[in-house]
RNA sequence: GGGCAGGUACCGAAGUGGUCAACCGGGGCAGACUGUAAAUCUGCUGGGCUCCGCCCUACGGAGGUUCGAAUCCUUCCCUGCCCA
């Protein structure tokens, strides 16, 4: 029923930074086999964003192959410190959340990560279905556990402190929280991008607390965003979310720096290891071209959430936009009330500038057409009685036309 | 509770009475170039107008001093450090 344990440390190991301990974890293997048992693969999602991104993507592509070896995934909606509102970072406070909210953000999470895991093998968990019922004397017991030390141990923890930033006590007790969740649900296994080492750590010595075998951790690669320096994330706009069209999927492959084809082919289309090898060498001596490299990259990224015909069709229109800088084969038309505008106007009427004085800009340095022709005259009159093409930058095309 | 240091635009960070819509860096946007929405270079980066000039809003909040304040005073809120 289980294929052996090389073959499904093979796999495991895979894309993998670390496996942790990983005779501990061949040992489980071992024992699942023989006893026909399978796994519980942990991954805990954050509900606060639930658009997912092909960075989550890593990490639950890397569920989905434990589920494909025959063990059970089980999926964590941290609906429960949602709710509290993580307040990590110099983000502004983050609004508070309501237990509905966060179920709702949660079914959308749901929806999305099952775009990549299969529903057999699956089991959807709250973790407010167990965390929201703990008195205080229940949290006294499991702080109990750990101490500030080894909570200071966490890298940023410590940074943040030695350099004065801010640490609120409840920060302190989100591993906790985190770890209670592996005891809760018996993890056999957990799995979190390199940036959960710790925590999954805690879940370790918490689940040994509470007399319950610890779980091992595989950790992920985090997957640079499209400005290949911070890691792909929403509140930075360097990301790609899983439901993005295929257009927007591709033009965004293409906009990561060279650097990271690679690493794109690697962890976002899961090419196979002796292919990036491959490609990495072509781009080290020259034999391989880098904008071919990541057109095939972008290709095989779009074809996994969309399709080949979607991918191809996204290719072309990417050709004729930006390299034979001719019109997409889809244009949003809009309908304006007047039938004479300023241009100036007429941008910030349509949306297609936030304020006046961006509009002036964008015109004043060169960035608009009308039906394919520069203008810099903000002032200019644009008749709309017919339908007029407006162009704003390289990539926003709009056709307007007075009602 | 006491002492000290801070709170400036998306972020970081200058600025200590007028020349400040506020240096600089990052980010973002636009242009040039290209191999692409890569890289590099250049410009722009609060809003409105009757638009080569004028007006409004803005330097934690609220008051005040002054012809004039991000800059001085009062008070409140917030953060860090040290002491208790």
């Amino acid at each position: 029923m289980f294929p052996s344990v090389n073959e499904q440390m093979d796999v495991i190991r895979d894309g993998a930074i670390e496996v942790l301990p990983e005779d501990e974890l061949v040992r489980k293997i071992e024992n699942s086999i023989k006893n026909n048992k399978p796994l519980n693969i942990k991954l805990g999602a954050d509900p606060s964003r639930p658009d997912l991104h092909i960075g989550h993507a890593v990490v639950l592509h890397k569920l989905r192959q434990f589920q494909d070896l025959g063990h059970k995934a089980i999926l964590i909606i941290g609906d429960f410190t949602a709710m509290i509102g993580d307040p990590t970072g110099k983000s502004k406070t983050r609004p508070q959340l309501t237990l509905e909210e966060t179920r709702i953000n949660g079914q959308s999470y749901l929806e999305q990560a099952t775009i990549i895991l299969k529903k057999e093998n699956l089991e959807v968990v709250y973790n407010s279905d167990w965390l929201g019922k703990m008195n205080f004397s229940d949290v006294i017991q499991l702080a109990a556990r750990y101490t500030v030390a080894q909570l200071l141990e966490r890298d940023d923890f410590s940074k943040r402190f030695k350099s004065g930033i801010p640490i609120s006590v409840h920060e302190l007790l989100y591993p906790l929280a985190q770890a209670m969740d592996s005891a809760q649900i018996k993890a056999d296994v957990e799995l979190g991008g390199t940036d959960q080492k710790f925590n999954l750590i805690v879940g370790r010595e918490i689940q040994k607390a509470y007399g319950i075998e610890p779980q091992c951790i595989v950790t992920m690669p985090l997957l640079e965003g499209t400005d290949g320096v911070e890691k792909m994330s929403k509140s930075l706009d360097n990301y790609i979310a899983l439901t993005d069209t295929p257009k927007e999927m591709f033009g965004k492959v293409m906009s990561i720096p060279d650097a990271l084809i690679t690493r794109y082919m690697r962890y976002a289309a899961f090419s196979p290891e002796n292919q990036a090898v491959a490609v990495e060498k072509g781009l080290a001596n020259g034999t391989v071209h880098p904008r071919n490299a990541k057109v095939e990259t972008a290709m095989k990224i779009v074809e996994l959430y969309h399709s080949k015909q979607a991918a191809e069709a996204a290719f072309e229109e990417f050709e004729r936009i930006f390299k034979n800088k001719e019109l997409p084969d889809e244009i949003e038309e809009m309908q304006i009330d007047n039938s004479e505008m300023g241009l100036m106007d007429l941008l910030v009427a349509t949306g297609l500038a936030p304020s006046k004085k961006e509009a002036k800009r964008l015109i004043e340095q060169g960035g608009v057409f009308v039906d394919q022709n520069k203008v810099d005259d903000p002032f200019q009159k644009i008749d709309l009685k017919s339908k007029r093409l407006l162009k704003v930058g390289k990539r926003k095309f709009l056709y307007v036309l007075a009602k």
